[in-house]
Parts: structure tokens; C-alpha cells; sequence
DNA sequence: ATGGCGCATGGAATGCGA
């Protein structure tokens, strides 16, 4: 099985984008983020002529979640429960017998603003309910998004190693998923050369790959056995008008 | 590196992302 994720920053932008890159990667299922439009707005006949069953969940201008698969997917769930939030930046569904769990997790802005205060809330309420509800009812559970942490200095360029997305809260928080009995797949295998999943716009970062590894896919430990392989994919980011974010693909024995 | 980009809204200038 083969299952992706990617940070699109606006379906209605990236939509050619992304039916190619199916197209090309055939993957089993897709975790899309930021899809900046509202439900009535998504191109579900577009996907679903692509060979794609879609579940979302959108919102207009901000945000928005959505899961495509070959088969369509099952037990859909949507934000976390127990946890009020008009921010759509989660969404749940079992596909071939996993369950996907699809985040955006908040941006944060700056340490010790409100919106970073909102990014740990928003962390701690996913966490337990992992612990709580998710994993105890699914143990073959994937967790697969846009984490908005780089987890270790070696996800982030030596002149990105203080501040948002690479704090110590944040990297905590981050922690405490992987002490759930969460794994990183990407750290399964090694890496030689620094890899990265996101580059600003400016500045040319991604000529100077001044860029950042924040985007995942977590799996729970009965999943950990069969990963065969996690990596980037950076050819979409040398498109015309790429999305900042490149797509993140994991092969699975199963 | 934060200015400089790109997207959305709305129809210019601003908020936001990371």
C-alpha cells in the first residue's frame, strides 16, 4: 500500500497539480491540507474521474482537509472530538483495513503569541485522544499530515534553528506523540543528506534549500514492521506556481 | 533570512502562512 501526504495551499490552485502527480504515483490513499475552499467548492467530480473517492472537510479561505482513496473510505470522522474548534484541520477515515488520520495541525505564528497558545491546545487535544479513543480502537492507525514542527535540528537548515515550528514546546509536543507508540516513517531508514518537505516562497529557499521537514507520516507500532520506504517527493515543488509544500509518500507491506 | 512570495478576499489593500 502506498499512502501520501501533501500540503497543497489551495485545491482550486494546485487541482491540475495534484491530478498529475495521481496520476503519475497511483497512490493507494492521499492526506491533502490547506485546501482554502469550502465543501461546495471541491472538485469532487474531477477527482473522483481521476479514480478517487474523496472524503473533506473544507472551509472557505483557511485550511480544509480531505482523504482520497482507490476504495472508498470508511468511518468517516471529522475534528477532534471533545474539542471545539471552527478551524477545519482534522479529519479521520479506514482505508484498506487502516485507519488515516489526516491533520493540518496549527501554524503557531510565534512563540508565545495566542496562536501558539492555540497550536500546544490544539496538540494536547489531539494527543489524548489518541491515547483515549484512536489508537485503543485502532491499532493499525496512520497519522499523516501538515505538523507545522520540525522535530529535531536535523529537520530544519542551520540558519532555521530557533522560533516557530522548531521550538521546545512544540518539539515536546511532538515528542509526546511519538511516545503513544508513534513512529516517525521517515526515520525508519537513514538519511545522509538533510531532507526537507517545505520552502518558503521567498528568498529563493528552495533554490538554496533553505527549507523545512514538517510535513509526516506517523505510524502506530503494528504498522511499524511493514514500512518499505518514506520519502519526499520534490519534483512538484519545481513546478510553475508550486504548492510551498512537497509531497511526502510512504510504501507499506500490507 | 521575514523585507522580498503566493493565496484568498474582493475588486485595493490586507491577513495569513511557515
Amino acid at each position: 500500500m502506498k499512502i501520501a501526504t501533501w500540503n497543497v495551499n489551495s485545491l482550486k490552485v494546485r487541482l491540475p497539480q495534484v491530478l498529475d502527480w495521481l496520476a503519475a504515483h497511483r497512490p493507494d490513499a492521499i492526506c491533502l491540507q490547506e485546501l482554502k475552499l469550502e465543501d461546495r467548492a471541491f472538485p469532487e467530480s474531477e477527482i473522483r474521474a481521476a479514480g478517487y473517492h474523496a472524503v473533506f472537510a473544507g472551509q472557505k479561505t483557511y485550511n480544509g482537509v480531505a482523504i482520497l482513496a482507490t476504495t472508498p473510505p470508511d468511518d468517516v470522522a471529522h475534528g477532534i472530538p471533545g474539542f471545539a474548534d471552527e478551524q477545519k484541520r482534522l479529519i479521520a477515515a479506514t482505508v484498506g483495513g487502516l485507519r488515516l488520520v489526516c491533520g493540518y495541525f496549527p501554524n503557531g505564528q510565534e512563540p508565545g503569541s495566542d496562536k501558539f497558545a492555540y497550536k500546544l491546545a490544539w496538540l494536547d487535544a489531539l494527543t489524548h485522544w489518541l491515547a483515549a479513543e484512536a489508537l485503543p480502537k485502532h491499532p493499525r492507525l496512520v497519522l499523516a499530515g501538515d505538523f507545522n514542527i520540525a522535530p529535531t535540528p536535523a529537520d530544519a537548515h542551520p540558519g532555521w534553528q530557533e522560533g516557530i515550528l522548531v521550538s521546545p514546546p512544540e518539539r515536546a509536543a511532538f515528542q509526546t506523540l511519538l511516545d503513544l507508540g508513534l513512529v516517525d516513517a521517515f526515520r525508519l531508514s537513514g538519511h545522509s543528506e538533510p531532507v526537507y518537505s517545505w520552502w518558503d516562497y521567498r528568498m529563493g529557499a528552495f533554490r538554496r534549500n533553505f527549507g523545512l521537514r514538517i510535513d509526516h507520516i506517523l505510524v502506530s507500532r503494528p504498522l511499524q514492521s511493514t514500512c518499505r520506504a518514506c520519502a519526499v517527493d520534490k519534483t512538484p515543488r519545481k513546478l510553475e506556481r508550486p504548492s510551498d509544500h512537497a509531497p511526502v509518500v510512504l510504501e507499506l507491506d500490507v
